[in-house]
DNA sequence: GGATAAAGTAATAAAAAACATACTATCGGA
DNA sequence: TCCGATAGTATGTTTTTTATTACTTTATCC
């Protein structure tokens, strides 16, 4: 009836989109990444990852190419020496920004009710 | 200057919200437990295992004990035999719903592009 | 000719998350 | 007296994530 990643095969429910979310963005680093893109500007894949400062080529190339897999992000690959690769949000992608914006707000508020510091980080453009 | 959690201690630098976030709602079951309770009906221990089916207790006891750890899920017990016991939202944990309702409409819109059948989710009250 | 830069890959190890199975206390009811 | 229901705990195992270290390619610069 309806199409379906082969890896969802086994089960015929309707899928939880809460569930589909946290599939697609499982793990350590796939929303921030995707904060960090989202000012709209492409990013080489060393400027990510020196931006984190603390990821490890495995963990960032593997997010990025989980990322691209689901249609959030995408890579342009420029064929000079030494390589040039830049990586946007696809439209999928930045469609996703106004929702994670209001996570954000909200989680900005509620770590200054808690006085936790949260005002603004420095590494993904939302909620500043 | 601001007060931190023991855990946080170590690192002077401004929190990211989104990271905030993920570590809040972390693994696999806590944002299905807060969409489930944020219908507003107190639930039970056994009335959310039987809802999911597939958690296990010690998935779904820590979870719960996490959550309420942040201050988000409410845990009132009744001395009874056989004991009570009925979980809630918080308020801050009902602040957070219109934010996770952002991104379940988000994803179910997703879903319905990919023809993923991400209708709607019976076990969640968000973007039914 | 060797160093350097970019964008990764390969292989392995360590840590964390999730799962499976069994077990507990208490009281009321059959 | 044994059974069942609730709300979990205890223990061990498997699976998944994350981290560490080393390595690759290509062409230009010194």
């Amino acid at each position: 009836m309806c199409a379906k990643k082969a890896s969802e095969q086994k089960t015929e429910e309707p899928r939880c989109p809460i569930r589909y979310m946290l599939e697609m963005f499982n793990g350590k680093w796939k929303m921030p990444i995707i904060c960090m893109l989202a000012g709209g500007v492409p990013l080489r894949y060393s400027s990510i990852k020196r931006k984190f400062g603390d990821i490890t080529n495995v963990m960032l190339a593997q997010s990025l190419k989980e990322l691209e897999a689901y249609g959030v992000v995408h890579r342009e690959q420029y064929n000079e020496v030494p390589p040039r690769v830049e990586y946007t949000l696809t439209e999928k992608g930045q469609s996703v920004i106004p929702a994670l914006t209001k996570v954000a707000e909200w989680a900005t508020e509620s770590m200054q009710k808690e006085r936790l510091c949260g005002a603004y980080c420095d590494k993904c453009v939302l909620a500043n």
